[in-house]
DNA sequence: CCGGAATAGTTGACAGTTCAACTAGGTTCC
DNA sequence: GGAACCTAGTTGAACTGTCAACTATTCCGG
């Protein structure tokens, strides 16, 4: 089959976003390491302040904020030497572990979270229209489905033969 | 000031963005490293084809996708190693370095590129819209160059006292 | 031209992520 | 009730990215 390849339209748009968004990440993060705290960790910060009794399983906060569980595992501990979180053996089950927002943990959530907020209003939310931004969300609500849906049975995508020539690489 | 926090909807399509374009680099990543690159690495080889004499300043190159100078740095050595890239003196300033694809680096983005482009389609350009896709290609777009406006003179972003309650840290 | 400032690029230490291997506690089923 | 298997979480090594310090060259004002 020979590659349906993006038109130059496509590409714009693909590229606009891939450097929209690493702009907007980069400013978030740095925003969030003044107060010595990085995206993934302000997540876990808000996953926990949302659980009942501000805690939860380490597997069920990995999938939330969709991080691998060694990933998690590395992320908590140095969020537990920082006295943000801390470890709890799991009542109903000997195999777990809950992470529990410490209070100070929430403290700093409280600290970080008005700066954050303004962050992704004054570099996202109130950059494109209400209508935009909206349909960004429908958008990427989709692309997170339709990712879990072909995630189950995918074959390595066809190592692919270089059947044609190259175009335009996106 | 009270900060103005998102509201249900919005943060939902905040959400939905992050879990998203996670879950899409994710997959284009993991696609591209069966055929040992990574994305920084693929959009380095795509800047290098498209440039006269597949030659590029390294400033320029990074510039171009959006990495530090240093990162750059780093990784043409592993790309230099791996022979995809060679590194020539730039005969008009001295300082300066230039960086050139090879023939194996070409033959390997011919080799990458068909594959790339289905992922990027099969989970995203394909998935959303025609409309909803150019719209994000021109949200993000606005993004980018707001960033890039307010990046010169922006002060720390207000230290931020916790002035009023959390409410909803996105 | 000479001295200071700016620019190009590299370096090495450190922080964060991934990956594969591992421990340990549950579940199933005969 | 125990063998085989599955799930939860951790570990450590390898890899990638960041940051601040450094070298080398060029630019610019006097």
């Amino acid at each position: 089959m020979t590659t349906r390849w993006l038109t130059a339209t496509q590409q714009k748009a693909w590229r606009s976003y891939l450097l929209g968004s690493a702009k907007l990440m980069e400013r978030l993060d740095r925003d969030l390491r003044s107060i010595g705290l990085s995206m993934p960790e302000y997540e876990i910060l808000v996953r926990l302040s949302e659980a009942p009794e501000r805690t939860l399983r380490m597997t069920e906060l990995a999938q939330s904020v969709h991080h691998s569980r060694s990933r998690l595992t590395h992320t908590i501990n140095r969020m537990e030497s920082a006295g943000l979180v801390e470890r709890v053996s799991c009542p109903s089950d000997g195999r777990g572990v809950l992470a529990r927002l410490t209070a100070k943990g929430y403290d700093t959530l409280v600290d970080a979270a008005p700066m954050h907020v303004a962050g992704v209003r004054e570099t996202f939310v109130d950059v494109v229209s209400a209508d935009d931004f909206a349909t960004i969300g429908r958008a990427f609500e989709a692309v997170a489905a339709h990712a879990d849906r072909i995630g189950q049975n995918r074959q390595p995508s066809t190592p692919a033969a270089a059947d044609d020539a190259l175009e335009s690489g996106c």
